[in-house]
RNA sequence: GGGUCGGUGCCCGAGUGGUUAAUGGGGGCGGACUGUAAAUCCGCUGGCUACGCCUACGUUGGUUCAAAUCCAACCCGGCCCA
């Protein structure tokens, strides 16, 4: 599969899902290997536009395999083009949507902005971070605020002009949500365009984006020839398949890794990952060589699970987290290097063991906790509770000692 | 705007006056097993320092000893018509 894109460098190619246009013409709006040589040529880096959209808080590593790729654009020269949707978060992307997504205000939409350029390691140096912030002509960070909140209405009516109810439905999102008689809000529509047209704002030559994003990236090829520029190449990256092997990584389902989890909470979750996943994850986040591979499948998922969290946590952070994870296994949770402690200070005594616990935050609810007791998942220092009911007259019978939950759950107790 | 159908717990979906925290499935969590997995089996799945109390079936009122279930108004969605 990788041959494919045989004719192009490793670098781009790896993971790469999608190239369009892919033609061998000598037309630099049509073969991306000329627009390349052009830019070579010229000695005028590409822009690489990459949009995220502020909806959310916290970026999981799903979304880090478009940032790598900007990222090896950034390292061949080109200039990354960062666009922070702040307006368009606010319409919401409808593709992937079952249904019309929740609007958010402006001022959510920014700090969650702040948040994710903070993820993405603004401010660290380049060797630390997931873009290169630093280096001078090689990012450029653009809010679309800037120009979409400017466009008046006539400008919207000849946005509009460019594309028909026929293409809108013919996108699978909109099509199926049409056919299944959801609701589909007109300023949906408004959606595509307005992000082809952040292409025309900065002129971009390429966009990265998800295979999802197909319809979207393409409209901007649209719009920008209709405003006279070169259209840009659209690179899609694969969905990532989250935890769960089945639907891909997203919050909502709850099947993501994010890359500002702790190295021993990333570390656990993808060592566990679904065997038929391990390749993909290591082709898709890693630049290892994927040629030997061990056949253990286990060792596999080790070898997978150190890398990537070396990637986002560093070397030395992973192998702790690999070999804090195999202590935490074997039971011997004493010797473990690294328990977060907790503080008892918000603990009243007497104290219930479930009390106790949904106090300690291990679960999420004090009933929570009591079930939790009764099904045999909670145990003080190793031994097995069984009485939600069990009572703790003060503190100091406790400090010290490891309160767990579950396999992945624990703390120890302090004052 | 008119007609019509519908809005139930994380999701889907039963229930159409009274043992109801509400059948069932999915998901999730816990336990056993294992490769820390998958598959399988078992249990749990509103909240509260709890043998009791509180909050829940779109919203607000009403009828009733009693309502998710009946009535009214309102809000939201689908479809058909305009």
């Amino acid at each position: 599969m990788l041959n494919k894109f045989k004719e192009l460098p490793e670098w781009i190619s790896r993971g790469l899902e999608d190239l369009f246009p892919d033609n061998k013409s000598d037309d630099t709006s049509q073969s991306f290997l000329k627009r390349l040589e052009l830019s070579s040529i010229e000695k005028k880096p590409l822009r690489v536009k990459l949009g995220i959209d502020p909806t959310g808080t916290d970026i999981h590593i799903g979304h880090s395999i478009l940032f790598r790729k900007l990222r090896a654009f950034q390292d061949a020269g080109h200039t990354a083009v960062l666009i922070i949707g702040d307006f368009t978060a606010r319409i919401g992307d409808p593709t992937g949507k079952s249904k019309t997504r929740v609007q958010l205000t402006s001022k959510e939409v920014e700090s969650n902005a702040i948040n994710y350029l903070k993820q993405l390691g603004q401010g660290k140096s380049p060797k630390e971070s997931i873009l290169d912030f630093a280096t001078p002509g090689r990012l450029e960070i653009r809010r679309n605020s800037e120009w979409l909140e400017k466009l008046d209405l006539s400008k919207v009516i000849e946005l509009l002009s460019n594309s028909t109810v026929g293409q809108m439905l013919a996108k699978e999102d909109f099509g199926n949500r049409y056919n299944s008689g959801t609701k589909i809000s007109l300023h949906e529509f408004l959606y595509p365009l307005l992000q082809g047209y952040d292409s025309v704002a900065i002129n971009s030559d390429i966009e990265i984006g998800g295979t999802d994003q197909k319809f979207n990236v393409a409209m901007g090829r649209d719009l920008q020839r209709y405003f006279g520029q070169k259209p840009q190449f659209g690179f899609l990256l694969p969905i990532l398949i989250g935890l769960d092997g089945s639907q891909k990584m997203s919050k909502s389902l709850g099947n993501t890794v994010g890359i500002n989890e702790d190295p021993l909470s990333m570390y656990s979750k993808l060592e566990k990952l679904p065997d038929e996943l391990v390749y993909t994850y290591l082709k898709l986040l890693t630049s290892e060589n994927l040629e030997n591979l061990s056949i253990k499948p286990r060792e596999n998922q080790k070898f997978m699970a150190l890398k990537i969290t070396s990637n986002f946590k560093g070397i030395e952070a992973a192998k702790k987290a690999q070999s804090n994870s195999e202590k935490l296994v074997l039971g011997s949770k004493d010797s473990l290097e690294e328990i977060p402690e907790s503080s008892l200070s918000e603990v009243n005594f007497p104290a219930k063991a479930f009390y106790l616990i949904s106090k300690m935050e291990l679960c999420s609810s004090s009933s929570e906790a009591r079930r939790q007791i009764l099904g045999g998942g909670v145990r003080i220092s190793g031994e097995k509770i069984i009485d939600p009911n069990l009572e703790f007259d003060n503190p100091e019978a406790l400090i010290g000692k490891i309160l767990q939950v579950g396999k992945k759950k624990f703390l120890r107790l302090s004052l």
